[in-house]
DNA sequence: ATTACATTTGACAAATTATGTCAAGTAAAA
DNA sequence: TTTTACTTGACATAATTTGTCAAATGTAAT
C-alpha cells in the first residue's frame, strides 16, 4: 500500500529550514563553511551545488546527520545528472551491478 | 539460480574488442570521432573517460547499440563516482526515488 | 520615510578539471 | 632494419566549478 515517499526536500530546502529553525543567519553559517554568504544563499535555493566539504560542515553546524545529508547530496547530484534520460532507471540498475562487482573484487586484492 | 552477472566489461573493453573484431585501427576510429588516436587508446584502457559524443560516434562506427553503450557509459561513471562510499546502494535507491518524483512532477507542468 | 539588517542578484575572478595535441617511445611483424 | 600499430607522458587549451564583491532588493522597526 501507498507511497514510501513522504517528503522530497532538496538539500537546499533541508538546510534552509534547519538553519532558520536554529535562528542562524546566512553569514554566520557561511563563515563557518568558509565561503561567502552569497554562495550559501544560492545553495539553499538550488542555484549552486554545494561541495562535499560544504555538506560536511553544514551537517556539523546545523546538527544534521552527516551520513544522511551526504546521501541526499550525492543522490540529488546523480538524479539531476540522469533524470532527463529515458533509460535512467536502467542506468541505476546497471550502476548497482557494477558497484557490486567492484566490491566483490576488492576482496581479491 | 546464482548470479545475473555474466560479464562485467568496461566500456573501454567493449569498444576495444569490437574495434579489433572489425579490423579497424585506432587512427581510423579516432579520426571518425575527430580526436587524436592517443585519446582513443587511453579510453580503451580506461585511462580517460570518453565524452557523451565520443560514445555516440563509437556506437555508430562500431555498429554497437547506441542506447546500450550509453547506459554502460553513464552507469560506469556513476559507479566510479560512489563505489568507495559505504552508503553507495542507499544513494542509488534514494536517487531512484528522486527521479520518480521529478518525473511525476513533469506532468504537472 | 528613514534606517538597519538579512538576503538576493549578477558581473566578474580564480582554481580546478576535462579534453585535446604532439612527439618520442615501445613492440611486433614484414 | 624498416614499417606499422599502439602507448606514454609532457604540455596546451577549453570548460566548468567555485568563489568574491558590491549593488539591489526586501523587510521590519524607529
Amino acid at each position: 500500500m501507498s507511497s514510501k515517499i513522504i517528503h522530497m526536500e532538496t538539500v537546499g530546502q533541508i538546510i534552509r529550514a534547519k538553519r532558520e529553525s536554529l535562528g542562524l543567519l546566512l553569514r554566520q553559517v557561511a563563515s563557518y563553511l568558509d565561503i561567502d554568504q552569497a554562495i550559501l544563499s544560492k545553495i539553499e535555493r538550488n542555484e549552486r551545488t554545494p561541495t562535499r566539504n560544504n555538506i560536511i560542515k553544514l551537517a556539523e553546524i546545523l546538527k544534521l546527520d552527516k551520513e544522511d545529508l551526504l546521501v541526499q547530496f550525492m543522490s540529488e547530484k546523480i538524479a539531476y545528472e540522469i533524470a532527463n534520460e529515458d533509460c535512467a532507471s536502467k542506468v541505476l540498475k546497471v550502476a548497482e551491478q557494477k558497484i557490486k562487482y567492484l566490491k566483490s573484487n576488492l576482496t581479491k586484492n
